[in-house]
DNA sequence: GTAACATATGATAATATGTTCATATATTTG
DNA sequence: CAAATATATGAACATATTATCATATGTTAC
């Protein structure tokens, strides 16, 4: 009994995934898996800096749905915002959030 | 008017993320973006193919939870299942899959 | 055929998420 | 200060997600 819950115990940490890492790890994906919030992403991944009205135009998408999208992001850690003037922007907070995209993109994921 | 608008078409397909190609990464992320599933995905990057029993006790969960997470993760594509006697051995379909956790791993998330 | 086991399924309930609309706030300009 | 502009907020609703429980199905062994 002793032994095999040790097993378990290496068994679950195969890559040091603690539960709060796997949380985390979560947590961050769910924020980034919506198509909007991808965009949002893949947009400031190539401009670093951009108001809410360019993201707007760029997307095509109700300011009012980008504006608690972006909030959503930026209150979850990946975004960070600079008011300047009448004008908010936004830029990733965290660069290596592109390596996701990049992985998402050079996946084969043909699922 | 119409320069404009092509710039917008220009500046979202910075990574040519076609609005489909970008639904598609959202669904698989958001069938990764859970606690649960991720460590199924991670026990099976290191053991390929595991019974549901056997993943069952690993994750220390139960039965009835990890079967739906699991029936999930199949029907959206990124488990497959082979049933063997009374047993049903599940392993990924596509170890691209792995590179997310890596990267998820690697990436200094500290958001 | 009955019992024991492994797995799946369906209903339900609690909670979370996404969208829309109306409106609020803050900044700049005249 | 009034008007115009950029952005944020909150309520309300529809829908999706998660977990739990009870039970069903299928397989093997006796």
């Amino acid at each position: 009994m002793i032994i095999c819950s040790y097993i378990c115990i290496v068994m679950v940490n195969t890559r040091n995934l603690s539960k709060e890492k796997l949380e985390k790890a979560a947590y961050i994906l769910k924020t980034v898996a919506h198509p909007l919030r991808l965009s949002v992403i893949d947009l400031l991944s190539v401009k670093d800096r951009m108001s809410v009205n360019e993201i707007c135009m760029a997307l095509a998408c109700e300011q009012s749905l980008l504006s608690h999208h972006l909030s959503n992001m930026r209150l979850k850690g990946l975004l960070m915002s600079e008011k300047q003037g009448v004008q908010v922007f936004y830029s990733l907070k965290e660069r290596d959030l592109i390596k996701l995209l990049d992985c998402m993109e050079h996946c084969d994921c043909n699922m």
